[in-house]
RNA sequence: GCUGGCGUAGCUCAAUCGGUAGAGCACCGGUUUUGUAAACCGGAUGUUAGGGGUUCAAGUCCCCUCGCUAGCUCCA
């Protein structure tokens, strides 16, 4: 999403000496301004036909349909609706309003509360009339002084409040449209439409609540939400697709296709039924192969551990809120009795309020339980690991030492954002810890892009984004190891020459990372795989190896993941192929159906056939009619449907339909089999085997 | 966690003003033996998420809890 803030633009600079004019009287005197111009480009920057500019700019008109003009579009689109809501609802405050990826909001402060869906139906119908009133949009340039008073007059805080933000030297712009009486002004860097009338195609879509500044501690706004395109044409086309994501959402795919589902009593913790443990076996099954030739060895550790164990590692001071703590059952009491003695210790005998007795509980979970008598289901594997490697002494000839955990952790997340497979509170990932010498970290960061690029190509996701978080706020460590680690990640992209967005402040705690994000086939991007470069955590469990010098050294761990979560991997991967898996990974490569239970016993035999050349065939034998058969294997979206009748079973044959491509027409078994298992590996049909990593 | 919305049969959804909880699919039994997206007949299916309240009467109105959901915040 591209919050483009609407305030603080300086709009041109410009050299006071020059003559100055609009975009408008230039195109004019060119012959070019007309109906369908939105705003012009000046270089890099988009502006409207009324800011004035040098009188000798070189500008281009940005036409309706023009890339750039959508923005704009939906931006003033975003006043109308802000426009309408205050006609509607007088005493709603305005605060800010921008263009997102596919449409706008703008957040208001109504004293009533949120608005309805049938609010949003009234807004659009005052919007459609302000639009038909075609009223061009005026810009003007004002002193902070008059702006500030212009807004706190009509009692609009939040707008006086961004005015005071607004650094000095910066122009102070406002946007009015509508007729004299009638007209609505408001705070805005631009560029907008000249005409109200551009707006053609308009729908408000969701209403949510929104915090001021994006702050938790600040008031809760109302945001409304729209989108808006220049033909009513191309709204449809957007309304359609996200029909289509609807209908691929992995939830409702989950359930239709059996693959996994959830219940209350274990709230963001999936089941995986039979067909989806399949393919999620098949994916880890994926990665375990391509270990062996990348150098990992897998491991198996524990689920639940002391709390000195996070409490080394960090994860006490950092992540524990995201943590499940369990009590043995032995300790129960215990605990309840220590608790006690503990306040009336610190009471003193005396009586104490709730609050202050609030206060000793938190002091008592964190300063005595938490360091005794809680176990901490783990939320990562990387304490464990350090247990293994520390276990005995290293020689820097075994490094570096890749161990690979598919453990389940579990991550206590706010109610509020767990969602389908996506975000849980149960998962495993593909991880692996990889310790190394200080040396080989850019050489390890380079091999294992390349292993992440082959495996997401057997998963068809070819567009991949990758961002560079660095240092957080909340963090383990020295300034110098996050130099360093910043450092030897960049080097390795740049060596590989691959493209990157830098994000700081959104690093691990213990180390900066990189993130993989990748687009799917409705175009939405998804974080998948994450490096990390940690000096922290090696030294917090003073981790060691002999050098060839004979001298103790301190390793360097990266933690990576290639899927990241194997479960969210898996909802992405539901919609990526609509539940239509490919060969290698579908739960049933072939379903064999009989025309009538006449053929069940060639059926059969062509199932054992099949089964025993490794592909993984079920059948269906019903007394269904074969059209009704193939309505339900079409539903199922197994790749291949196998149809048997008497002509079949004559000539000891098959008659194959392809999910993809459909009727193939009458083949033998053996035939039949070796274009099944062609295509049976990761990519598809005709891809390689991704290369090697080493 | 916060702000909205939602929760009725395994699934998708009805139920007018507060007045006997219903349909299709799936399921079960039977008939049918079928050639590329739904054969026919019959049957069973509910603590209307859970708890409390208002009322002669609650799926429907009110309160609480749980879950789901769109966003916000978070995402190590």
């Amino acid at each position: 999403m591209t919050h483009q803030a609407n305030v603080r633009r300086q709009t041109q600079s410009m050299s006071e000496s020059k003559e100055r004019t609009t975009p408008a009287e230039l195109l004019t005197s060119k012959g070019l301004l007309d109906a369908a111009v939105v705003a012009v480009r000046i270089g890099k920057e988009i502006v409207d036909v009324h800011t004035l500019v040098d009188a000798d700019a070189a500008i281009e008109p940005i036409r309706v349909g023009d890339p750039g003009a959508l923005d704009v579009i939906r931006h003033s689109t975003a006043h109308v609706m802000a426009d309408a809501v205050q006609r509607l609802f007088p005493g709603t405050k305005v605060t800010i309003g921008p263009c997102t990826e596919d449409g706008f909001y703008y957040d208001f402060d109504r004293p009533d509360g949120a608005f309805t869906d049938a609010d949003l139906r009234k807004i659009e119908k005052v919007m459609r009339e302000i639009v038909k009133a075609n009223s061009p949009f005026r810009r003007e340039i004002v002193s902070r002084d008059e702006a500030k008073e212009r807004f706190a007059k009509l009692g609009e805080t939040y707008k006086v409040e961004i005015i005071e933000g607004i650094p000095e030297g910066e122009d102070i712009s406002l946007y009015t449209h509508g007729a004299k009486g009638k007209d609505w002004t408001d705070l805005c860097a631009g560029p907008h439409v000249p005409s109200t009338g551009m707006l053609a195609a308009v729908k408000l879509t969701s209403v949510a609540g929104a915090y001021w500044r994006g702050d938790e501690r600040n008031p809760m706004l109302q945001r409304i939400y729209g989108t808006a395109f220049h033909t009513q044409e191309a709204l449809d086309e957007h309304l359609r697709l996200l029909e289509e994501a609807k209908k691929r959402d992995h939830r409702k795919l989950g359930k239709e296709l059996e693959l996994f589902m959830f219940h209350e009593w274990a709230p963001a913790m999936p089941f995986f039924y039979p067909r989806g443990a399949k393919v999620y076996n098949k994916m880890v099954g994926y990665l375990r192969d391509l270990y062996v030739d990348a150098g990992y060895e897998e491991v198996i550790t524990p689920q639940i551990y002391d709390t000195k164990l996070y409490k080394t590692s960090g994860h006490l001071a950092n992540y524990r809120e995201n943590m499940y703590f369990g009590i043995p059952s032995d300790s129960l009491e215990g605990i309840l009795e220590a608790f006690e003695a503990f306040v009336s210790k610190q009471a003193a005998g005396g009586a104490i309020t709730s609050e202050q007795r609030k206060a000793l509980r938190e002091e008592f979970l964190a300063r005595e339980i938490l360091e005794a008598r809680f176990a901490g289901a783990k939320p990562m594997n990387c304490p464990g690991h350090c247990l293994m490697y520390a276990s005995r002494r290293r020689s820097y000839r075994e490094l570096p030492w890749r161990i690979a955990d598919f453990g389940r952790l579990h991550r206590y997340e706010r109610g509020g954002v767990v969602h389908g497979l996506a975000r849980v509170r149960s998962f495993s990932q593909d991880d692996a810890h990889i310790f190394c010498m200080p040396e080989q970290v850019q050489e390890e960061i380079t091999k294992f892009n390349r292993l992440l690029y082959a495996i997401y190509r057997a998963f068809d996701f070819k567009d991949v984004h990758i961002k560079l978080a660095t240092r957080p706020e909340k963090r383990i460590g020295t300034d110098d190891m996050w130099d360093r680690a910043e450092k030897a990640l960049e080097a390795a992209l740049v060596e590989a020459g691959l493209a990157f967005e830098v994000t700081p402040g959104e690093g691990a705690f213990y180390g900066p990372k990189l993130e993989f994000h990748v687009r799917d086939a409705l175009k939405r991007s998804w974080q998948l795989g994450t490096i990390q470069v940690d000096y922290a955590m090696p030294e917090s469990f003073e981790l060691e190896y002999v050098g060839s010098d004979g001298a103790m050294h301190r390793p360097v761990m990266l933690h990576r993941a290639i899927l990241g979560s194997v479960e969210r991997f898996m909802g992405v991967y539901i919609e990526h192929c609509g539940g239509a898996f490919p060969v290698w990974i579908a739960p049933e490569q072939v379903t064999l159906l009989t025309v009538s239970e006449k053929q069940e016993a060639y059926a059969l035999e062509a199932k054992a056939y099949l089964s025993g050349r490794g592909i993984r065939v079920i059948t269906d034998l019903s007394s269904d009619k074969l059209g009704a058969k193939i309505r339900n294997a079409r539903m199922m979206r197994y790749p291949y449907l196998g149809i048997i009748g008497d002509r079949e079973a004559e000539t000891r044959s098959i008659s194959p339909r392809s999910h993809v491509d459909g009727e193939l027409g009458s083949m033998t078994l053996v035939s039949f089999a070796d274009r099944v298992l062609a295509e049976a590996v990761p990519g598809g049909q005709g891809a390689q085997q991704p290369p090697k990593t080493e």
